[in-house]
DNA sequence: GCAGAGTATTGAACAATGTTCAATATGTCG
DNA sequence: CGACATATTGAACATTGTTCAATACTCTGC
């Protein structure tokens, strides 16, 4: 039996989310049972529903983090000496790349459950604005002639839609003949995209 | 005990399917179980196996099924006399109300894990393929001077973009302040997309 | 050091799930 | 009518999320 006190609940709470990432990581999202976790950093199952409501609660965190890792991921990646469009190429790019190379955790971002019926929390929305304040410090310099919201509009339609992109080619509902690479697709959303935006003064 | 011969197994199918997609709408995905379908349908979990390889082929049938109900929905509000800035417009409109109108069953059509690492079937494709179809055939007059290539490209980057804000919205991934409506978004997604893809000769 | 209190941790237990397959009920044909 | 073929059953199994009485630990006060 772990000692009590080696480690705190919140110390429980990181290895735990931890834990469920790697395991979502190398062995799929199915692999993340209560169980699987529990083991993973030598508790049991009971001590996890002590430091999380429920297993959706536990996912509803690690999406937290992945959504942190994924702004990081992209913050990194975007080119911000380059022009706008390039920039916006750019992170659409590093959010595919993501999408590709950790498929099993984005895909947890959007099948989780929780926030289908209800609301999702503060601090969780808080970091998807986070994800969205990159796009919108990219699109920013193309509009100075139309207004914040405009901007804050744009940034959603765009992320949106690079994320509908993403999401079909990845579940392969984009298998169909003629088709063209995601990276081709956003470009092709992205320059037309821009091109009626900024011509709309 | 049933009796063998009450239906032909191309019945039971059907009727397996026409009970997934009541239980899906009237109670929602979770519910959709091996159990309940085959007790709906006045025969036993046995039974649903000697038709269906497993619940996710059930699933998977549903979901073609769906497909084509999407479909009809279309293009029965597709408004074809109008323009067809218009006629892209009401068919994203019309498939954010069948999202929002049939919430379970649309969710079903992309949370369905068949095809994230394997290929979906032929027929499967097939239909997917008419639903892009009514897209194809509302944007065709615009882009005369450019290839049948670029519609059909651009007709899937358009269907990918608008499923992109239609999944983002009903799944509160965009419940931050300053949103726009679905609708809105689109209007915004199609008007600023068609104005750069048209004046691109 | 020790008794006792308080609590961190356990893990057995429960209901429900997908899936299988030997047993059984039923229809059909000679 | 009897025997074969097969449609159908439903008990059984492994696994799931979740709960909570029992247990094992640590610490306080003496």
């Amino acid at each position: 039996m772990a000692r009590r006190s080696d480690h705190s609940r919140d110390e429980i709470k990181e290895m735990a989310l931890a834990a469920a990432a790697t395991i979502v990581e190398q062995e799929g999202s199915k692999k993340l049972t209560a169980r699987n976790v529990a083991t993973a950093i030598g508790y049991t199952v009971g001590t996890l529903y002590l430091v999380f409501k429920n297993l959706d609660d536990m996912v509803l965190h690690l999406n937290a983090h992945t959504l942190d890792d994924l702004h990081d991921w992209l913050q990194e990646r975007r080119d911000t000496g380059a022009a706008p469009q390039q920039q916006l190429q750019a992170l659409a790019e590093a959010y595919i790349d993501y999408a590709v190379s950790h498929t099993a955790r984005w895909n947890l971002l959007f099948e989780s459950v929780a926030g289908v019926d209800s609301e999702l929390p503060d601090w969780y929305l808080q970091r998807l604005g986070k994800v969205f304040g990159l796009i919108e410090a990219a699109l920013a310099p193309l509009v100075d002639h139309q207004g914040q919201e405009a901007i804050v509009q744009a940034a959603r339609v765009l992320w949106a839609s690079v994320h509908g992109i993403c999401t079909l080619k990845i579940r392969h509902r984009l298998d169909l003949a003629g088709g063209q690479s995601t990276g081709e697709m956003a470009a092709m959303l992205i320059n037309n995209f821009l091109a009626g935006f900024t011509a709309s003064k």
